[in-house]
DNA sequence: CAAGTAATTGTTTTT
DNA sequence: CAATTACTTG
């Protein structure tokens, strides 16, 4: 690392935002502009100028951008060990840290991370205490009762104006979910269970506690918040809580790539912090480093924005114009696709550098499907929920329930895997197992189980017990594993092979100094770990990104297919009901286009299977995607693909032709005469 | 009250 | 083609 200081090769509106001093400081960051590159070059000048990283706040969207972050700004560093003192990460996992040190001052005795098919595993089990479970009078689902406690904690609207707004057909039962979800607050806190919300409202409430708050805001000197136009209300009150009067808060973002409103985030955030703070210092970055022209000339026409931030294209190789690609249908898209990507890898771009976007995860069923046929090795990024299988879950709730023996849902997740417990054994032994510490309870559990239940049980529970008095990590892990191991078997038909990956959760666990840190980053953020176990083994492999367009946020490639450009799914149709949400898949378009470095091929099938998945599925007409208007096509080269003559020329595996020939299939009456 | 079988029904996006 | 959900039977 010599002489290659924070200064080098930034341009004049990068230069003002890295030495900008302490007063509050905007950066209007437009897609490719080197935001990353600045936030990174501003930490390494604070921490050059003799800041201590400790005294450094950076929070980002996801733990992969805080690592990458600090890995950089250390690289620039003559002390790259001292970056990894930084403060970073998202605001859950930082809200986690916070938390867990002071959890005796929030009247905790333990903090449990539930993630959220717990939280609707508890509202299931409440909502029965309630007896709001008859089939007679429809009620809303745990899950959308979930999203409606979600949004009103994250947009801070009482949840009755959440209903009136996001869910009218929960109106009827406004009372009923009121009462339930305070139940719900009222188990959690006795339990010690905290949901994604409860982080960040816990971290709050620390916040304005007068001596505690005190002592956070004193912890850190500089702020700097990534994304900003993705933090919703809670997010906006713990920033003003760090920075009551915005004194070394930096925050960066991009309003044309707000894509979290369905989270109750809302781009307005980031143009209000200049009305909060009116000594705030607002920089823009309109100079693009990533693209080449022509595919900048199509983003600034589908551009939407208030900071009206027009992209100029750095570079001045030229390029080729984005391709709009037609195809016959889902089946000829996933070849179509393949097919450029082998070109380019012929022509010597790694598989590493093209990256295949979509707006949902199952968009990419059929291109998966080809791909193995091929042997194009990929990986898929978002949606994936390793973490999120039950079997997967069933050993994380035996960790929990060996740290924390309060943890009811786990209890409850556990029991039921039991033979002959089902959902009503299962709530009132939850309720005998976590209710107290008494030592009788195991034995009286095993008393008030079913006779056929018993034998398991009590196998289960003398394992917890060896799990609750080990001391070591891996005398827990194991001890949890042997309770749960008899249990894949008597639950899942397909034991074997969920025996594999609890396998490896045991063996990752076992290896972790702090079991319950582990599990709480785990629940947290499970796409980071299970990437690091998913990726591993292909990581000298040459690979082709497949990705949701949220979760390539931030992420860039030479090459870059987007597909299912049509209406429907891009724009969503879930999302057509509101204007504000077409606005937003709108951003999302943007976002897709401005993640290409070099090439970039917008898929347009004219029909698309109903069910993704199903191939009895019918095939319907589809339109290209809306935001494809006259003015973006000005701006791109049609490729009609679905033109027979030109297919079958770079095809590998002979073509499929799009709609067989009807065949007959001879009458069987002879047979039945 | 649970297990097993049959029918159905769907599917954004994520910390 | 899962993965719930509904229904029947033990």
């Amino acid at each position: 690392m010599v002489d290659i200081g924070w200064s080098e090769g930034l341009d004049e509106a990068q230069r003002i935002a890295v030495e900008h001093d302490a007063g509050p400081l905007v950066v209007a960051a437009g897609a490719g502009t080197g935001k990353t590159r600045t936030l990174t070059a501003r930490v390494a000048r604070l921490l050059e100028s003799g800041v201590p990283p400790e005294r450094i706040l950076l929070l980002t969207f996801t733990r992969r951008a805080a690592a990458a972050m600090t890995t950089r700004a250390a690289a620039l560093c003559a002390d790259p060990q001292a970056a990894q003192r930084i403060w970073g990460g998202t605001f859950h996992a930082v809200a986690h840290r916070i938390v867990a040190e002071h959890a005796q001052h929030v009247g905790l005795r333990d903090v449990t991370v539930l993630d959220p098919g717990d939280v609707v595993d508890l509202l299931d089990l409440l909502r029965e205490e309630h007896g709001l479970v008859g089939t007679e009078r429809r009620f809303p689902t745990s899950q959308a009762i979930a999203d409606i406690c979600s949004r009103a904690i994250n947009t801070a609207t009482p949840a009755r104006e959440v209903m009136a707004e996001q869910f009218p057909w929960c109106l009827d039962h406004a009372a009923a979910i009121n009462g339930l979800l305070r139940d719900f607050a009222a188990r959690k806190r006795e339990r010690g269970l905290l949901d994604f919300d409860d982080l960040l409202r816990y971290w709050l409430a620390l916040l304005a506690d007068e001596q505690v708050g005190a002592r956070l805001r004193r912890r850190w000197d500089w702020v700097l918040v990534d994304e900003y136009q993705d933090v919703n209300q809670i997010q906006v009150d713990i920033v003003d809580g760090l920075c009551p009067d915005g004194a070394g808060l930096t925050v960066v973002g991009d309003d044309a790539q707000a894509v979290y409103g369905f989270r109750g985030a809302n781009a307005e955030h980031l143009l209000e912090v200049r009305g909060r703070f009116p000594d705030a210092t607002l920089v823009r970055l309109e100079r693009n480093f990533r693209s080449t022209q022509p595919v900048l000339d199509l983003a600034n026409v589908v551009r939407p924005s208030e900071l009206r931030l027009e992209l100029a294209a750095d570079r001045s190789d030229g390029g080729s114009r984005p391709a709009v690609v037609r195809c016959a249908n889902a089946d000829d898209e996933a070849r179509q696709v393949a097919d450029a990507i082998l070109a380019a890898h012929q022509d010597g771009m790694e598989l590493r550098e093209q990256a295949v976007l979509m707006r949902t995860g199952t968009h990419s069923h059929q291109l998966e499907i080809e791909l193995k046929v091929r042997d194009i090795p990929f990986v898929k990024f978002g949606g994936i929920g390793y973490l999120e299988t039950a079997h997967v879950r069933d050993l994380i709730a035996a960790f929990r329930i060996a740290l924390n023996p309060a943890d009811e849902v786990s209890w409850y997740r556990l029991l039921t895997r039991h033979r002959s417990i089902g959902k009503a054994h299962a709530r009132s032994l939850a309720g005998l197992l976590a209710g107290s510490d008494d030592e009788g309870r195991f034995a009286e559990a095993v008393a008030a189980a079913p006779p056929k239940a018993r034998s398991g049980l009590s196998a289960t529970l003398a394992a917890v017990r060896r799990a609750q008095s080990a001391d070591a990590v891996a005398g827990v892990v194991e001890a949890c594993h042997g309770a749960v191991r008899p249990l894949l078997r008597v639950h899942y038909a397909d034991w074997s092979r969920r025996a594999v990956d609890v396998e490896r959760l045991a063996e990752s666990a076992a290896q972790q100094t702090d079991l319950g840190a582990f599990i709480a980053e785990t629940t947290i953020d499970p796409a980071g770990v299970s990437a690091d176990w998913a990726k591993k083994p292909y990581l000298d492999d040459d690979y082709v990104i497949l990705s949701t367009i949220h979760s390539a946020k931030g992420l860039e490639w030479d090459s870059v297919h987007l597909i299912r450009a049509c209406d429907g799914a891009v724009p969503s149709d879930m999302a057509l009901t509101s204007d504000a949400g077409l606005a937003e898949e709108h951003r999302l378009f943007y976002v897709a286009l401005t993640r290409a470095r070099d090439s970039l091929r917008i898929y347009t099938p004219d029909r698309l299977p109903t069910h993704p998945t199903s191939f009895r599925a019918r095939h319907v007409i589809a339109k290209p995607s809306r935001f494809l208007t006259p003015a973006a096509m000005d701006r791109v080269d049609v490729i009609d693909a679905s033109a027979p003559a030109e297919q079958s020329a770079n095809r590998v595996g002979g073509g499929v032709p799009a709609r067989p020939a009807p065949v007959t299939v001879p009458s069987m009456d002879d047979l039945f005469s």
